[in-house]
RNA sequence: UCCCCGAUAGCUCAAUGGUAGAGCGAGCGGCUGUUAACCGCUAGGUUCUAGGUUCGAGUCCUAGUCGGGGAGCCA
């Protein structure tokens, strides 16, 4: 059948239109005077359309007896409402009845659920405003972010899920293997054997394609990669999952600075993205989940990020006139509270901090001539904190070496990457952004396992 | 992993250590061009689990499980 989106029925089709609606019921009023206004959605949009069925059905029985959860087909006529709430409605000529859904039993009801009880329905929960809203946002910053890059000649990347340098020095690692946990074998010291595994050698998930993906953009120009990625920290936060997905841009014959440049216009594209397509959705979210967002949205959409070294942040924190759980220090990584500090009171828009202590940042960031400053770059927002970290990669052969030698890592694992650097160096600079924190900032929603669909994260696993 | 809080009807929540309730949802009836409609009636409970204190525990104590918030790690 040729499916008329709800979408268009309520927005853009004239009254007399013959139209065949499809989708799931989300009330049922039923009056005694023989006819029933079911609300209909079908996840084009928001909105429900109202069908009004009467008794001339000849099943219009079954009809009145729909409950929430049921899926129909409508045929019928776009009619002017007569009463208020809609411009249109739909008259049905037929209604078919495609599946019940037992209200004894449908977990789905009209009225209000906590996101806690939905996380356990993840499989209907996208029947619900929230979820469905959700869900539309995500696709249009997914959307959005290619738009981006393309628009910009970026080349698109896929760099593997299954990595096997064992030590990338970004969190923990999910190992791979298929190796017979009950009786490994063993090498004659008594360790597993992995060079008995599947690839010959240990192998784990993906906690980055940035260094995968540094080789590309040392060759073809600028590149981004936008996949899954895992961390098996066992990190209980809302703003953690063990599962997420990540873009990360890489530009070459560029330095720290083109790198914030390009991760200011990125933010504001896909914020301004989100406003414009997402109108209704983004209402909502403002409506009923956060008062602020389309506020904070177009703010920082239309405002100028703040540059700042991060030795000046901790001056500043410093001289701020509040107590700290833990005291601001140069040398030592920004607390939380520091970061949200700075961006939503000091500033009040996103804040690019520049400049980290080289012993607090990895390996392949680039060494400042200051000799004890890497170039790495973190956006911090209001609400979420970091939404993007970054850097200006170490082109400098003998400097990254001796980088590594500091951080007792092994150069022979890392042969290709220094690769790049003895062969045609360049400088390059990138930085990651996190999908899902992305969406948690321009819906307005507390946590994250709320703006994916099938949150993985310690102890959690289901669906 | 650490700190704090929580778990009672399908859902959202009440209940001084003394007979477990309401709203919503569901079923039935009434009413109505209705808007998460409205009115009435009915059904619906191992108060997370296991111990303990007490004449008596949803309530107090101990342990555990699960969930939420904060912190750390980070995107």
């Amino acid at each position: 059948m040729k499916r008329t989106r709800i979408k268009d029925a309520l927005e853009s089709m004239d009254v007399g239109a013959e139209v065949a609606l499809a989708g799931w019921v989300r009330t049922v009023r039923t009056s005694k005077g023989g006819f029933s206004f079911l609300a209909l959605n079908d996840g084009s949009c928001m909105a429900t359309i109202q069908v009004v069925a009467d008794s001339a059905l000849p099943n219009y029985d079954a009809v009145a007896h729909l409950t929430t959860g049921c899926s129909v087909i409508v045929r019928g006529e776009l009619v002017a409402s007569p009463a208020k709430g809609q411009r249109v409605e739909v008259k049905a000529t037929e209604v078919q009845v495609v599946g019940l859904a037992d209200a004894d039993t449908y977990p789905i009801q009209p009225k209000h659920h906590t996101f806690e009880f939905l996380r356990q329905q993840a499989h209907l929960r996208t029947r619900t405003n929230t979820f469905g809203a959700v869900a539309r946002v995500r696709n249009a910053v997914c959307a959005a972010i290619h738009e981006f890059f393309q628009s910009r000649h970026f080349l698109y990347v896929h760099t593997p899920i299954i990595t096997a340098s064992d030590c990338e020095g970004a969190g923990q690692l999910f190992r791979v293997t298929t190796l017979d946990h009950a009786q490994p074998p063993r090498t004659p010291e008594g360790q597993i054997d992995y060079s008995q595994d599947f690839f010959g050698r240990s192998s784990y998930l993906t906690v980055s394609g940035q260094l995968e993906v540094e080789t590309y953009a040392c060759s073809l120009g600028n590149v981004y990669t936008f996949g899954p990625t895992f961390r098996a920290e066992n990190s209980n936060t809302p703003r953690h999952l063990a599962e997420f997905w990540m873009v990360e841009p890489e530009i070459v014959f560029a330095d720290l600075a083109d790198d914030a440049d390009l991760a200011e216009q990125f933010l504001k594209f896909l914020f301004r993205a989100v406003l414009d397509r997402c109108g209704q959705d983004v209402a909502f979210f403002n409506e009923r989940i956060d008062k602020t967002v389309i506020d904070t949205l177009t703010h920082v959409a239309d405002s100028d990020f703040v540059r700042l070294d991060y030795t000046e942040a901790v001056e500043i924190l410093q001289k701020a006139d509040r107590q700290w759980d833990y005291p601001p220090a140069w040398g030592n990584d920004l607390q939380t509270e520091h970061e949200r500090f700075l961006t939503e009171q000091t500033f009040k828009k996103p804040v690019i901090l520049m400049n980290y202590p080289a012993s607090i940042k990895p390996f392949y960031m680039r060494l400042n001539d200051d000799g004890r400053t890497v170039a790495a770059m973190d956006v911090l927002v209001p609400k979420i904190g970091e939404i993007i970290g970054g850097s200006q990669r170490e082109e400098r052969l003998d400097v990254l070496e001796s980088r590594i030698d500091a951080q007792h890592m092994r150069k022979e694992d890392y042969w290709w990457y220094t690769d790049l650097r003895r062969y045609g160096t360049v400088p390059h600079a990138g930085f990651g952004l996190g999908l899902e924190r992305t969406v948690q900032f321009v819906t307005g929603m507390a946590n994250i396992r709320d703006v994916i669909p099938f949150p993985r994260a310690p102890r959690s696993a289901d669906f």
